[in-house]
DNA sequence: AATGAATGAGACTTCATTCAT
DNA sequence: CATGAATGAAGTCTCATTCAT
């Protein structure tokens, strides 16, 4: 007697999952080229076939997973909207940002690699050029709703320290001060911190 | 007629550069596991033997492209030490460092690409750790000198935005405003634009 | 309410049927190793599983579409027995097989494509040697009835040009005039076309 | 000291032939999804990788394999230009083709399995398509000028028994009575044979 | 009787590396 | 010093087959 269509779709949704975020991780550690769908497998502690079961590809499987990461970098900003002050939603974006980088080491490990890896998947420049546009934008307003000389160029550099950071917690997240750089840095996009910028 | 020992020297040491150079290119461009030995043979316009000739193996090869890189990020500080005004230091990091992101974007492709690739070598690893530890030391004691307040905390975020404005630089080039931002960075890390984090 | 035997066996048989049918048409369309048992199932609207089932192995498979193919071919000859005069007995062979190139196109694909592959079945050699064997055998008594000067050979021919047409036919049905090819033939073994043979 | 320019097209020329041949031969004698480069390197001694420095893909394989089966065919025909008589070109064709079916099994074989699988490859369409469309037509022109009553269908007649000798012959070439058939098949198609079809 | 998830052997293909010349 | 033919291990992918339910 078969299984109910119901117990399959568990299943499958059971695997399809396991493998993503195995996927994830390992991309994330070694890079889609340096990730074999064997490794893959084996971590997962299924077979090859079976990757290929719900993957038609190794594109298809990191597309599959950077869709995954589009989703968990929404996480990111989830409540930001219902914040009014533009201080308390720059310190919103700092904490959740940086909390994410230190919880999420492996997925950010993917997104900063696949940024560097340009040849590797038309899908993940479009993804990750969606998120960054979106964000950059957003970024914009704030600075100028706050009110400072240069919004375009200090959103620029606002990014660029948090992605800063997230390189340097990842490549030696050991010894990196995530905690007191967060402070510090709630601290410079604190209204004290930026008075000097208008 | 033979070539005399010196010739030969000559020629070894230009095939040798040749190679390094084409291998730091692609390396840069499509990533070390997306290059292979046959891409830059056919790049630098000699045989796959030659290049075997030069160097035992690929992780031998892309070793002496590190050191390589080890001596071009060098340039970047070169003529700092005869800075004495530590905000002229600061500025002519900022210059120093902005200027080679534009003009060696694979040099920077492949030192972001490889930190977070940690699998590759583990050369990659000792090379780069020696100069981000060197750097972050000159940094804090750059701004333990102009005296801040968390002079770690603020060579860290310093340093994130380099690297953050590398990474985003390199993604979109195109579109970055690099020289805007660049004027941006050198006014908040100038007297004035520092008055306030003491 | 169980089933009874009787009811069983009915969907047994049903089911075993359709496989077969479905895997004469796709092995006849696509090859034998073209053919995967997936396709198979798919296109019969039922399990791998259950044609796990019906038949031990794909090799197994074949063997049963090729007993169902001997039977068919059979078709082609019934009805044949009744006939006394050789010369309406060739014109009953002619249109028999040709008509069933025409109306069995798959059947007759896999048929040659079998034939040619040596190697796929030693089960595919000995059943359509058989079916040749006996058709050669049935052609030259044919032959001699009618007196030809070299009967085996004349039935070499004869062979040779129903499966001639047969190849021809399906390489590019759409342009082939069967039709006419068939009279033309008809009228070439009718007692005045043969009158000179003798 | 590398080998001389020629030196190494000499090398290329004959390993791209033994491949080509060794292709030829299996294809012909297991189809070609039934033989893997695997069983071809081993045939030829030399390794898979081997294969895949001269061909880019299987298909490429089976294209290259094609190309040098049309050049074989048109050996078939070489000469017919130079003979004037309609019925000596008639004979000229008929023991030109069964000698070459008697001396190239696994050509024909290749030829006739090919014809039958028609999702193999595009070209393989093309090539043959070409080569059966050249035939009829010659053949037509034939029967036309010869006079007799249908040359269309009497020129598919003529290819159907050629081809259809050929897949019997390669069927079980040991018993086959090749020569006698080809005897009969002139007689049948000399001046006195063909009186009775005007 | 029936399902489809799971496996593993084997197919195609790439590429670092060797080696005769 | 220089070449590129040749190898073989490893990677991507397919598919016949098994099995728990």
């Amino acid at each position: 007697m078969p299984r109910t269509e119901e117990q399959y779709k568990e299943i499958r949704e059971k695997s399809r999952n396991l493998i993503i975020q195995t996927a994830l991780k390992l991309f994330g550690q070694k890079g889609y080229h340096g990730t074999s769908i064997a490794d893959i497998a084996k971590a997962a502690g299924i077979s090859k076939g079976l990757a290929y079961n719900y993957f038609n590809s190794k594109s298809d499987l990191i597309e599959e997973v950077l869709k995954q990461l589009e989703v968990e970098i929404a996480q990111v900003f989830f409540g930001i909207g219902e914040i009014t002050d533009p201080y308390k939603k720059l310190k919103f974006f700092i904490e959740s940002t940086i909390n994410s980088i230190r919880d999420n080491e492996e997925f950010w490990s993917l997104y900063f690699g696949l940024s560097l890896q340009k040849d590797v998947l038309d899908t993940s420049k479009i993804i990750l050029g969606k998120v960054i546009e979106q964000t950059f934008g957003l970024l914009e307003l704030l600075f100028e709703e706050i009110g400072v000389d240069n919004p375009v160029e200090e959103a620029r550099i606002f990014g660029a320290i948090l992605d800063g950071i997230g390189i340097h917690f990842i490549y030696d997240k050991e010894n990196y001060p995530l905690e007191e750089v967060k402070e510090k840095l709630i601290k410079k996009y604190s209204p004290e911190g930026l008075s000097n910028l208008s």
